[in-house]
DNA sequence: TCAATATATGAATATATGTTCATATTTGTT
DNA sequence: AACAAATATGAACATATATTCATATATTGA
């Protein structure tokens, strides 16, 4: 039934919280659920989800940190994907088990 | 291949951030990990742990808020277990994930 | 090279968060 | 009622974090 208990290293530890955290902030959680529909630009995350360029340039950076997201650049416009099929299905995962409240 | 995409309203946004953020500090994923393996008192995890009953105190109290976990008493003793598997399948399903860098 | 567009960056600010200490509360025992 | 044991609580503190504003950087085209 119980799984044997097994102690958390420090670095399973810091990558844990380090991706949970990425999943803890409202904005970043928009930005990965709008990508998980395909490629977009810093302006278009910003214009589909009424943030600014600012702010979403900041938490890309965040997620690329991570390496949850990656970008492709066309002249001047990046276009932003996900980077973290994983990641990504638990965030989605997450979202219909709290949406059937 | 991609999702549709379908906005969050903040009812959802709201749980799911939370539901993370629980999980995005190392002291309560801990405390979730080891509660994986069965029930403990406050005492027996914060020995386990190595942290002070105050501390292990007050994330309970953050976790059972969020009924991520319940207790029984039993005299004055109260005996804490996780109360929400499907959480506890991600946290265990990330760890895992973490393990193999 | 200049202008225009897209994105990134850094400082400042306000707010949230985790831990600690001291103490309160609760339960059981004598 | 008095005491001990287990747990909870609240205030204080230090630190982390998200957002905003202003500005810098980079790329393209004229």
């Amino acid at each position: 039934m119980e799984k044997e208990y097994e102690s958390l290293d420090e670095e399973t530890l810091f990558i844990v919280s380090q991706t949970f955290k990425a999943l803890s902030d409202p904005t970043r959680i928009r930005i990965l659920h709008l990508l998980s529909s395909g490629e977009y630009s810093v302006t278009e995350i910003a214009n589909r989800l009424s943030l600014l360029q600012s702010t979403v340039s900041h938490q890309l950076r965040f997620l690329k940190n991570l390496r949850l997201v990656k970008y492709r650049r066309e002249g001047t416009t990046l276009y932003y994907s996900y980077d973290d099929e994983h990641v990504l299905n638990i965030l989605e995962q997450t979202i219909r088990h709290a949406r059937d409240h």
